[in-house]
DNA sequence: CCATCATGTAACATACAAAGTTACATGAAA
DNA sequence: TTTCATGTAACTTTGTATGTTACATGATGG
């Protein structure tokens, strides 16, 4: 199954806008990511209705952050992106008449169930100062950098 | 993403077969689980590798369980199956140079390694035994009935 | 006013994996 | 030797993330 990593893709964009003030473009977020511009708007569009993020057209325009960074966390970015499944393993069916099936469903979903409550506690508790502040630890003394300098 | 079902498949199979001697040729559990005998023969190939489960060719031939119920887990079945991706999103890129992606990575992967941990510790905990007991209460007084009455 | 820049979005193309299907080889039983 | 069943390769279908093109919308600066 393919894996989905938007959620992966924009924390990356986050982070590198937490290092400088912006406003940037989705052109340099997309370089930055190695990506489409229009992929950028495309993940960052659920963040700006939620009002993370505001966006601005024209000279000068771009993406700035607009929330308090200790105050948003991965799961809140998460549901930004319209929470998408989180496993790659589902029931057959839901809803199903047959018993068989039924038994299957409830033990399978049961563990199904309890992985993705916990995956979903674990992104409820990193907030986006956390991760910037952990991003500014692994940059030592190289701060200040641009983002060009934070890409290979 | 798509999601996948072969776990889900493959325990309605075996249950099937848990409730009956047996053997069963793979038409006859692809109709129960509605779908392709080939689709059958493909998700079993693997518990017959690990010897959960027999295949005989010919007349009278077809799957037979071969294993102790009780010390198979859910968690082996999945293993069976080849171990397929548990977990639909995942980080952009592996071993990343951009230090914005290995903050990132650090912290969605501890979230992700966990969910992955807790759900193959609670697919370890439940045996097909207890999967087919389980069965066993929900058909309640209806016993001994034959596949093509579980299914609608 | 208008040329330029940037987002917003629709529409289409691509990539990939599960699921479904077809075809045929292999081997066992009647 | 005919029939039945598995084993497997090859192909089709389907769903979704991702990538791309095209164009509308709106803001800025001259």
């Amino acid at each position: 199954m393919k894996r989905d990593s938007r959620l992966s893709g924009v924390l990356h964009v986050l982070l590198h806008m937490a290092q400088q003030p912006g406003p940037f473009t989705s052109e340099t977020l997309a370089k930055a990511v190695d990506t489409n511009p229009v992929v950028i708007r495309r993940i960052m569009a659920g963040l700006r209705d939620l009002g993370y993020v505001r966006s601005e057209k024209g000279h000068g325009g771009g993406w700035t952050l607009a929330c308090d960074l200790s105050k948003v966390t991965l799961r809140d970015v998460y549901v930004a992106l319209g929470s998408p499944a989180l496993l790659a393993m589902g029931n057959r069916t839901e809803a199903p008449g047959c018993l068989v099936e039924k038994a299957v469903n409830a033990a399978l979903g049961k563990a199904f169930d309890d992985a993705e409550a916990l995956l979903l506690a674990r992104l409820g508790e990193v907030t986006l100062a956390m991760l910037s502040e952990d991003l500014g630890r692994r940059l030592g003394s190289r701060k200040q950098q641009g983002i060009s300098a934070h890409h290979r």
